[in-house]
RNA sequence: GGGAGGGAAGCUUAAGUGGUUAUAAGCACCGGACUCAUAAUCCGGCGACAAUGGGUUCAAAUCCCAUACCUCCCA
């Protein structure tokens, strides 16, 4: 452990602004908060950033659809989404819009960078366009002369565009892509390297005749196309290029995206940056889809799932507590109210919770809330006492890794060691003050390991334990500490989790 | 159309990468103990012949081939 403070710049993807979030916005932003708790808790300054794209055309076809100007229909939903972080105590420290004037001048100064750089040029091109996906389709992508995706007949368009030579950059991003850790999981570094392979085509980065977007410097006539603006959100929230953030965060230690995404993150924008001469980021680390009884959410079959709604339903941290312990992190999984209820009442509830408050309510009845002075302890004792000694290092060791469901499973399962502890001492019988003392250490060591977790929940815990400050500012490894001492008076019992039902 | 991956107890998973009757966890289910605790807890039991069909081998869940299904990436 040494005591350097480092520094962890973690942003999430931005979302599109055309529709009120959904579940999968909500599950990236919680293991995103997930992880920049436990670098807080570190010690390491952390900058973790959110936003909206709302450049895109899709937003202002979803406006023109709603019959509102688009600067109300923009706003309108990137409000929705901040107050999805509020609600979820998702604890970014800023939100990029990309309509800010911070985001707009410096997505002006990339594409100047990169055009100083002799990277951009003009060139006609000519194709069916879908409007639906904003690309051009060849022959072999239509069905029936159609997009399968929109299931519209595309136009024939021709265009003057700047393309970014991105097939410049092939060797970089080939070698970038080899040497293993910039993609995470592996086997999303290895699609992208396998597609990397079938050979690089310059990238079209404008659109000419748009209304809505941002206007390139150099062309009034074309506005700049998604990749340039909407990836450089990343620097343009820190103040590049001379803001003291850009500074001090910059290389961003992780991009975490959904795995749509894969492709722009791991390739485009590592190119764009080579080419307008910034540093790379470390990591691009990619998550999984939240699905709905096996298939990704749809409109169409009403399965998208508004976790706006959701939390007047249960509570914000029963829903945090069950996508981080029951997905895999990086695979896809299925989301279903019946086991969020089963999650909750088997493991919040009945392990951890049960084991809280069973302690607590002991303290309480049996010795006057205060903590009793233990005696020598025997080999149950010892037993727990090393079991809380070591817990802080072995759930570390999974969230370093960015595994925050087995992260959490090895809490459960410390808690649950709790419950048989506690179940083998019989302090109610013996009134044992090593087991009390130990368990109520445990709790404690326990709040610290579930606040990245469960923030809210913990903080409550904190005050029943009657102990001073916020668990967010207490330090990780002290959870493997017995820093409740003797006499220490806790403060009232009360149930922190609710069984559903 | 090309490529990658996956199939394990009723369900969800972890381990296992050639060797006798496949190692485990949670949920569900059954039984017991206990009563401090939100009928929570603790202990024990139940339970899979490995997607299907072939092949290699003395021996395969583990290697190879084929087929069907699911997922993903690309076109």
């Amino acid at each position: 452990m040494s005591g350097l403070s480092r520094k962890f710049y973690l942003t999430t993807a931005i979302d599109y602004v055309n529709a009120p979030p959904h579940l999968g916005h909500l599950y990236e932003k919680v293991c995103a908060d997930t992880i920049v708790r436990f670098h807080r808790l570190n010690g390491e300054e952390v900058f973790f950033l959110t936003g909206v794209d709302e450049n895109a055309q899709k937003n202002e076809q979803a406006a023109i659809k709603a019959g509102l100007p688009v600067k109300v229909f923009v706003d309108k939903n990137a409000h929705l989404f901040k107050k999805l972080c509020k609600i979820y105590n998702i604890s970014n420290d800023d939100f990029i819009r990309t309509t800010e004037k911070r985001h707009t001048k410096v997505v002006q100064l990339v594409f100047q960078k990169m055009y100083d750089n002799g990277d951009l040029y003009k060139k006609y091109y000519e194709g069916y366009y879908c409007t639906g996906c904003e690309e051009f389709k060849t022959e072999k992508d239509l069905v029936n002369g159609k997009c399968p995706e929109h299931n519209t007949a595309p136009m024939w368009l021709k265009e003057e565009n700047y393309f970014f030579r991105l097939s410049k950059y092939q060797d970089s991003l080939s070698e970038l892509l080899s040497e293993g850790q910039f993609v995470l999981p592996l086997e999303k570094r290895n699609e992208v390297a396998a597609r990397l392979k079938e050979g690089l085509k310059d990238l079209s980065v404008t659109r000419p005749n748009l209304t809505w977007g941002i206007t390139t410097p150099i062309n009034p006539e074309h506005k700049i196309y998604v990749w340039i603006d909407a990836l450089t959100n990343y620097i343009s929230a820190l103040g590049y290029p001379n803001g003291e953030k850009f500074k001090k965060f910059w290389p961003a230690d992780a991009h975490l995206i959904g795995k749509g995404i894969n492709w722009f993150h791991s390739v485009i924008w590592p190119a764009i940056l080579l080419s307008a001469q910034i540093p790379l980021p470390k990591l691009v680390l990619v998550h999984g889809y939240i699905t709905v009884k096996g298939s990704k959410m749809s409109k169409s079959k009403g399965t998208v799932i508004n976790p706006l709604e959701l939390a007047k339903k249960y509570s914000v941290d029963a829903i945090r507590y069950y996508m981080l312990r029951a997905i895999v992190f990086g695979e896809d999984g299925d989301f279903t109210e019946e086991s969020l209820v089963e999650r909750t009442n088997n493991e919040l509830v009945a392990n951890i919770g049960n084991f809280i408050h069973r302690t607590l309510t002991f303290i309480s009845k049996n010795f006057d809330g205060v903590v009793p002075k233990p005696d020598n302890f025997d080999d149950d004792d010892v037993k727990f006492q090393k079991r809380i000694e070591v817990i802080a290092e072995t759930v570390g060791k999974r969230l370093g890794k960015f595994e925050l469901d087995k992260a959490l499973k090895e809490i459960v399962e410390f808690s649950q060691e709790g419950n048989r502890y506690f179940q083998h001492k019989e302090p109610w019988k013996t009134k044992n003050p090593n087991c009390l003392y130990l368990c109520v250490n445990a709790l404690r060591s326990l709040a610290i390991l579930l606040e990245p977790f469960i923030p809210s929940s913990v903080e409550k815990l904190w005050s029943q334990l009657n102990l001073e400050g916020a668990v967010a500012e207490q330090n990780w490894s002290s959870a493997s500490k017995l820093l409740i001492k003797e006499l220490h008076t806790i403060g009232k019992p009360k149930v922190l989790f609710k069984k559903i039902n």
